[in-house]
RNA sequence: UGCUCGAUGGUGUAAUGGUAGCACAAGCGACUCUGACUCGCUUUGUCUAGGUUCGAGUCCUAGUCGGGCAGCCA
C-alpha cells in the first residue's frame, strides 16, 4: 500500500500510541444530493485508513440544514457507500443501532461525557442483515449539541446576537479589513442563556437572532470573526422530526459530532483549511474529557472531461442532457454503477491517484485503464455485432449448422468454453469490411481472406448491391479445411473478426456511451453546456449471440473486439435486454 | 496591497539531506484465432535566484506563479 502524508501522520500516531482506543475516521456527506466520483476518493481514503489500521470508519450524515436535505438522498448515499465498500472495507464500516442517540457516560476519571457508540464489528453482519443498523446522523446529536452550546455561553465564549444577516455581514469586515464587534457581544451570561432558551422555544422568527462564538472580530482569518453557531429555522427536519427550530451550523456541529463518535482523524478537503482553527477552538473551549479529534485536509479528485459541481450536474439533469442522476454518463456513483463500472476498478483508480495537498486534474485515461484492466481479467467474452452487415457463406447448405467452440475468458487459468453456431447466413461488423480498403487494412476486402474467429477462414467473392447502390450482402466461400481440428486450422491470415449467426442470434438495444464533455476541463468553461459532447450516447440495434439473452445484472461481458458491456439495470426487461457499453476496448489502429 | 495552502516529465505521483523512481499517456518493435491482452525498447521532469552542506527535489532566505477563504450552506 503506497503511503501519503495523511497515512504517514496516522502511522506516526500509532507509533506513539496516541489513540489507544484505535483509529476512527468518518465519511460525513450532507444528504442534499448524489455522491459522485470525487466522494469516492474521500470514501476510499477514510475507509482505507480504517481498514489498514484495524480501525473504523463511521458513515455519518452531516444533516444540520434541513432546508436542503431529504431522506431520498440518505437512501441513495447509503446504497452508494455500501456498493463501493462491499467486500473491501465493510468489516470496518461504522454504523449504530437504529434510532440510537449518544449516551450519557462517565469517563474512567469520573467525568461526565457523551458518546455515540458504533455497533461492534463482530455484531455488524447480523445487525446489517436485520436492518437494525443505520448510519450516524449529526441530527441525532442536536440535544447534546444544544447542551454544549449552553456550556459555551456559561463560559462566556458564546453570545446571542440580534444583528440581521445583512448587518452581520457588514460587521464582519472584508478579507483585508478587520470587522467590528457586534453591539450585542457583551451581553451577560444570564441574558444570553435566557435568549438562547427562548430561541429554542420558538419565540423568535427565522433570522431574528443567532448564537455566535465570541472569538475575535479583527482576526485575519475571517472564520474566526465571531462565527455563527446556531440559526433559527422554523422548519421540520427529515430525520430529527419537528422538535427543533434552532439548528447548528457546520463548523459547530462537525467537530463535536466527530468528538461524540470518538473520531480520531477528521479528514476533509482543502477548502476547510481555513476552518481548522475554528474546529480546534470550539473543542478546546469546551473542556472535553476525551482525546480531541484533529482535522486533516487533502486535495479533492477532479477527473478530466468531468464535472463534479452539484449545481452543474443538476443543470444537466434539468436541461435533460442526461436522463437523470443515474444516467450512465454521469460521474455520480449511481451513474458509474449503472454504466457497469466495477466498484473494485473505481477503488483502484481513486486509491491509485494518491493523496496530496496539490489541486490537479487527473487524466481520465488512468480511470479508463483501471476499468479495462479489471474487466479484462473478469469479463467473459461474447460475440456481438453492433452495426450488422449480412454475409452469406455460399458453400454452406441453408440448414447446415457447424458448431464452434469459443473460449469464455482467455485470461482465466482454467478457461471454459461455449458453443457457437456457424450457419450459411451470418452478420459481421460493417466496419470490418471495406470495398476500398485503406492501407494496412487487415479485415475483409474484395478478394481477400479473413478468419471468422473460432469458425474458420472465409474469402470474399462478391458484393451484392441493391438498385440504389447500397450493399445488401457479402457472398463468401468458407474454407472447411480451416475449421477447428482440421489440418488447415493453423493457417495464418492477417485478420480475425467476430460474427454472429443470423438464425442463432437476436436483436437488442445497445447503448454506446462516450465522455460527456469535449474538453478536459469543462468546469473552466464560461458555459459548460456549450462543451457537452453531442455524441456522448449512441443507441444501436445490435445482433447478439444467444447466450446474451439471459444475462444477469451482475454479469460483465467483453464483446470481443468491441468493448465491455453490462445490462442496464433500469431499462432491461426479461426477454428484452438492454446493454450499456461500460468502455470500449483500446484501439491503437484507429482510423 | 489580509489570511492560508501549494509548485517534481504531457498527466497523476514517489524519493523523510545521499543513484530523481512508479503508473498512465505517447512513440517504436515483438507476439496474437480480439489491431485487445502480454512482452521489450524509447522520449520527456525537480518554478526562479541566492544561501547552508562533502552532497539539496528535500533545509534557509527572497521572489515568481497557482489554489482556497468574507452563507444565518456544507
Amino acid at each position: 500500500m503506497p503511503s501519503d502524508f495523511v497515512r504517514d501522520i496516522v502511522a506516526q500516531h500509532i507509533a506513539e500510541r496516541r489513540y489507544p482506543e484505535g483509529i476512527v475516521t468518518r465519511f460525513p456527506p450532507e444528504p442534499n444530493g448524489y455522491l459522485h466520483i470525487g466522494h469516492a476518493k474521500s470514501i476510499c481514503l477514510n475507509f482505507g485508513i480504517a481498514r489498514e489500521n484495524n480501525g473504523r470508519c463511521n458513515l455519518r450524515f452531516d444533516d444540520t440544514n434541513p432546508a436542503k436535505e431529504d431522506v431520498e438522498y440518505v437512501n441513495s448515499i447509503t446504497a452508494d457507500v455500501l456498493w463501493l465498500v462491499e467486500g473491501w472495507a465493510d468489516h470496518c464500516l461504522g454504523l449504530k443501532p437504529r434510532g440510537a442517540l449518544p449516551a450519557a457516560v462517565t469517563t474512567a476519571e469520573g467525568r461526565p461525557d457523551h458518546y455515540a457508540a458504533a455497533i461492534p464489528a463482530s455484531d455488524l453482519p447480523s445487525a446489517r442483515a436485520t436492518s437494525s443498523a443505520e448510519a450516524f446522523f449529526a441530527s441525532d446529536y442536536f440535544e447534546a449539541l444544544y447542551g454544549y452550546a449552553e456550556q459555551l455561553i456559561r463560559k462566556g465564549r458564546a453570545y446571542v446576537c440580534d444583528l440581521t444577516p445583512a448587518e452581520t455581514e457588514e460587521y464582519r469586515g472584508s478579507l483585508e479589513k478587520p470587522g467590528r464587534p457586534s453591539p450585542y457581544r457583551e451581553r451577560s451570561v444570564e441574558e444570553n442563556l435566557d435568549l438562547f432558551r427562548r430561541m429554542r422555544a420558538g419565540e423568535f422568527p427565522d433570522g431574528a437572532r443567532s448564537l455566535r462564538a465570541k472569538i475575535d472580530m479583527a482576526a485575519p482569518n475571517v472564520w474566526l470573526r465571531d462565527p455563527l453557531l446556531y440559526r433559527i429555522r422554523h422548519i421540520a427536519h427529515h430525520h430529527a422530526g419537528d422538535g427543533w427550530c434552532v439548528y447548528p451550523l457546520y463548523d459547530y456541529a462537525h467537530c463535536l459530532s466527530d468528538y461524540l463518535e470518538g473520531v480520531t482523524h477528521s479528514i476533509c478537503t482543502l477548502e476547510f483549511v481555513d476552518h481548522r482553527p475554528l474546529y480546534d477552538w470550539i473543542l478546546e473551549a469546551l473542556d472535553l474529557p476525551r482525546a480531541l479529534p484533529r482535522q486533516y485536509e487533502f486535495a479533492k479528485l477532479v477527473p478530466g472531461y468531468t464535472l463534479v459541481s452539484k449545481r452543474k450536474l443538476l443543470a444537466l439533469v434539468n436541461e435533460k442532457i442526461v436522463s437523470g442522476w443515474d444516467d450512465p454518463r454521469m460521474p455520480t456513483l449511481s451513474g458509474l454503477r449503472r454504466r457497469g463500472i466495477p466498484a473494485s476498478a473505481l477503488r483502484r483508480f481513486v486509491i491509485g491517484v494518491g493523496v496530496t495537498k496539490f489541486n490537479s486534474v487527473t487524466d481520465l485515461a488512468v480511470f479508463e485503464h483501471a476499468i479495462r484492466d479489471e474487466l479484462n481479467q473478469t469479463a467473459e467474452r461474447r460475440f456481438a455485432v453492433l452495426r450488422p452487415i449480412k454475409l452469406v457463406l455460399t458453400n454452406l447448405a441453408p440448414d447446415e449448422v457447424l458448431e464452434c467452440r469459443a473460449t469464455n475468458n482467455p485470461q482465466s487459468e482454467t478457461p471454459t468454453t461455449r458453443a457457437l453456431a456457424l450457419t450459411r447466413e451470418v452478420y459481421i461488423e460493417s466496419e470490418d469490411f471495406a470495398e476500398v480498403p485503406p492501407p494496412k487494412y487487415f479485415r475483409l476486402k474484395p478478394g481477400g481472406e479473413v478468419r471468422l474467429k473460432y469458425a474458420g477462414i472465409i474469402k470474399l467473392d462478391e458484393i451484392v448491391k441493391d438498385a440504389s447502390g447500397t450493399i445488401t450482402e457479402l457472398r463468401c466461400t468458407f474454407d472447411r479445411t480451416s475449421r477447428q481440428g482440421e489440418p488447415g486450422a493453423d493457417r495464418k491470415v492477417k485478420g480475425t473478426i467476430h460474427w454472429v449467426s443470423a438464425s442463432h442470434s437476436f436483436e437488442a438495444e445497445v447503448r454506446l456511451y462516450d465522455r460527456l464533455f469535449t474538453v478536459p476541463e469543462p468546469a473552466a468553461e464560461e458555459d459548460f453546456l456549450k462543451v457537452v459532447n453531442p455524441h456522448s450516447l449512441e443507441t444501436v440495434r445490435a445482433r447478439l449471440e444467444r447466450s446474451l439473452a439471459d444475462a444477469t445484472l451482475a454479469d460483465r461481458f467483453q464483446f470481443e473486439r468491441v468493448g465491455y458491456f453490462a445490462l442496464d439495470a433500469k431499462d432491461s426487461a426479461p426477454g428484452r435486454p438492454v446493454y450499456n457499453r461500460t468502455i470500449s476496448l483500446k484501439d491503437t489502429w484507429a482510423k
